[in-house]
This record gives structure tokens, C-alpha cells and sequence, in this order.
DNA sequence: TGTACATCAGTGAACGCGCGTTCACTGATGTAC
DNA sequence: TGTACATCAGTGAACGCGCGTTCACTGATGTAC
């Protein structure tokens, strides 16, 4: 997704392998994720990791960690290129997010589902993850305050529409939607769909 | 959940292990499930499950479709004590789901998840997985006929419930919700915030 | 009912494999003089 | 600027482990006579 920079001894080894990691967990999911894949992918010996992270564990946090950085980033340039509405910065930032999402199916597993990770991080990656979500819940309310988004609990709401995106990804990336709807739609007719019915339940004509 | 009944030589190994297996993802997570520790709680040696399923991935599928087929069997009980009411019924099993996701959180992860399995089950999966979504489908336009429910192509309606309940049930499980509201709400009154706004997204007062 | 035999579910030893991790090493780089 | 040395990133061999799977076996059960 980006590219290492030389910095030491053999490069920026520790980017490096956070890369050879996202790499290998879209190619072969998360199961595939090995310390001895990832080293070889990078072009050192399957000791070197050692060197930059304690164990697997610290190296699937960095990975997990790089990721909510990259979402974080490609959510606030949608959002800055959108404008001054609120409501419009909302909408970009979360067609961003499912961009991201869609786009890395199983690097957006390994960030969303404790899966790899033994219990060791949790604490860091709730921080991590948490940001985004604040950041919907002040678009909520300012969107309140205009008049434009109904009245409520603007966190609750927050909830509502987190549950519905991160549903709706996860079973179009696990290909768990597709069959039902069949040739009647398209993907994006579907994806369309979906968002224009949580803008409805804001109780807002969609941008 | 349920037991076994003695059947043949060793009683019925096939469904012993299957529980088996469902009692260990619940206990150690998908990750920990192994033929040996299946054949091992069930009380057989390591090599004896390969009388009843030809591989590892034969094991886990069947592991899934029983889920199915058990969560199905909760969703039609619930659905016919609920009365006739097509949308109190529709509510039921929508409450039937929640309890089955939320009590057995690392066996719906299994189920809704590719993660253990190889492409192999996928078509006999997407089958079973596949009812209930019919069911709600059916619900829905009686509900519409009877003018409960706002028209629209009952298909993109429950695609958009299924996306929220799924998100939901996935990032509670994961424990990714209850940091973002605290104390401020119990978990019951989130679950219930998340209902009433699909409800409203129906139409429909909640009954 | 009793005996002989066929079936086949379950056994236990063995296999090869890839894994995470360790450790003594080596050799390139940075630094002190 | 040139040399000696310290540092430490990366090496490669080795470890022990649990895994999925195989295979010749054994011993309980079902069946034919």
C-alpha cells in the first residue's frame, strides 16, 4: 500500500515486513499469516523478525495498527475533499470506509475480529479503532444542530449505522449476500440501496 | 446442546464429535479446534473421527451445518410462539437470532465466517444459510400486503436488516461495542435502540 | 440356542510437515581517536 | 583522512511441538447356519 523507505542496515526492515504481512494476509488470508512467509516475502532469513517484534503476536498488532492508521487517513481525505456540508463529509468519509473495506476483504477481517490476536492488544486496538467513531458521532450532532439529521442520541445512532456498514461488508466479503439477490441487482445497486437506508433512518434525503 | 443417544459401537461418534467440536470453538475459538482435541474430549483416539468424516474441513462443515439447522430449529420455535401476527412472529425469530449469536458467539463466528474452511463447503453452506433469509423475505411482503410494513422490494429490505443485526451481533461479540457507550446505556438497552431504529426503517411501530 | 465367521468402528504407533522461537555467529555500519 | 573497535541487524542451523493423516491391528458387534 505504500512503499518501504530505506532507512538501515538492510532498508526500513520493520515497515517492511508490516507490508509482507498485509500482503499475505489479501493473498492468503488470515490463517496463511505466518512469521516464516512473511520474512520470505520480504527477503530475510525467518530469524530477522525477531529483531523488530517480540513475537507473532506484536507483529499482527503492528499490522492491525498500520491498518486503522490507512483507514483513518483514507477516511479524512474523503472527507476534506467533500466540502464544507457535514452531512456530505459524512457520506464521503463513509464511502471511503467501505472502499477500504471491500477493496482488502482480509486485512478488514484481521482488523475487525480479534481472530489472530491472543488477548495482548485489545486495549491498544479498542484506542485505535475508537476514532472514527467519535468522529461520526461530532457529524451526527453538528448535523442535529442544523436540523438536517433527527433528533436522538447521536452515539446510539453512531451504533446503528457501524452495525449496518460493518454488517453489510462482512457478508458481502464472506460472498453471503450476493445469492439472494442474484441477477436482480448489481453489487452497487445493493450497496446503493443500503446507504440510502441509513441516511433514511437519520431521517435525511440522502446527498 | 443437545445429546447423544447411544446408536452403535462406541454409541454415536459422528454426533458426539460434531458437539464435540461445537463445545471446543466455544471454548478456544475456531483457531483451537483440532481433529485430536475433537477426538480426544469425545473420548476416542485421534484417528477414530476418520471413520466418520474424510478430512478436517468435512469435520468443520458438518460442525457448520448443524449450527444452521440449530438455529433454524430456534428461529421456527420462537416464530410459532409468537402467535399469528406475521410481524410479531417476524420479531420473535429476529430475537431467536440475537439469543443464538450473542450465547454462542465463537460457534456464529464459524458459521458466518469462511475461516476454517476450505472453498470446499462453500455451495452446501450458502443453501443452509439461505432459509431463513427466505423466511423473513415472506414476512415481509405479508406484512406490506397488509399494509403494516412500507413497500419497497422486500429483498433489498432484509439484506439492509440482516447487514445491521449481523454487524451488530459480530461487533458486540467481538466486544468492540460496549467501550463506545459505557455506562451510560446496559447492553440491553443498545440491543434494543438497534431493533427499534430497524424496526423504523420498516415503518413500523415496534410492537 | 450355540458356534463360526465377516464386518468394520476404534486403536496406537508412526510419518512428514510447517510452525514459533532460540542461539551462537558474521559482517556491515557508525563512531572514537 | 585513516585505522581500530563497538554495535547490532540479519543469518542459518537447530530445537521441540502439535498438527493432519495413514496403516496394520484388534476386538466388539451383527449375521448365517
Amino acid at each position: 500500500m505504500t512503499t518501504a523507505k530505506a532507512a538501515y542496515h538492510h532498508g526500513d526492515l520493520r515497515t517492511a515486513l508490516i507490508e509482507a504481512a498485509l500482503a499475505i494476509i489479501d493473498e492468503l488470508g488470515p490463517q496463511g499469516l505466518t512469521i516464516r512467509k512473511v520474512a520470505h516475502r520480504a527477503g530475510v532469513s525467518h530469524a530477522a523478525p525477531y529483531r523488530h517484534f517480540p513475537d507473532k503476536d506484536d507483529l499482527i498488532l503492528a499490522v492491525v495498527e498500520r491498518g486503522f492508521e490507512l483507514l483513518d487517513e483514507e477516511m479524512e481525505r474523503a472527507r476534506s475533499e467533500a466540502g464544507s456540508d457535514p452531512l456530505a463529509q459524512f457520506a464521503s468519509s463513509g464511502e471511503a470506509y467501505l472502499n477500504f473495506a471491500m477493496g482488502y476483504p482480509a486485512y478488514y477481517r484481521v482488523m475487525f475480529s480479534g481472530d489472530l490476536l491472543a488477548r495482548k492488544g485489545n486495549e491498544a486496538l479498542r484506542h485505535t479503532s475508537a476514532s472514527s467513531f467519535v468522529r461520526m458521532i461530532d457529524d451526527l450532532r453538528i448535523a442535529q444542530d442544523m436540523g438536517i439529521v433527527r433528533p436522538g442520541d447521536p452515539t446510539l445512532q453512531a451504533i446503528s449505522i457501524v452495525s449496518t456498514v460493518h454488517g453489510f461488508v462482512s457478508l458481502a466479503n464472506d460472498n453471503r449476500l450476493h445469492h439472494l439477490y442474484g441477477e436482480k441487482y448489481t453489487d452497487q445497486q445493493v450497496r446503493d440501496f443500503v446507504l440510502t437506508a441509513i441516511f433514511e433512518g437519520l431521517g435525511v434525503d440522502q446527498p
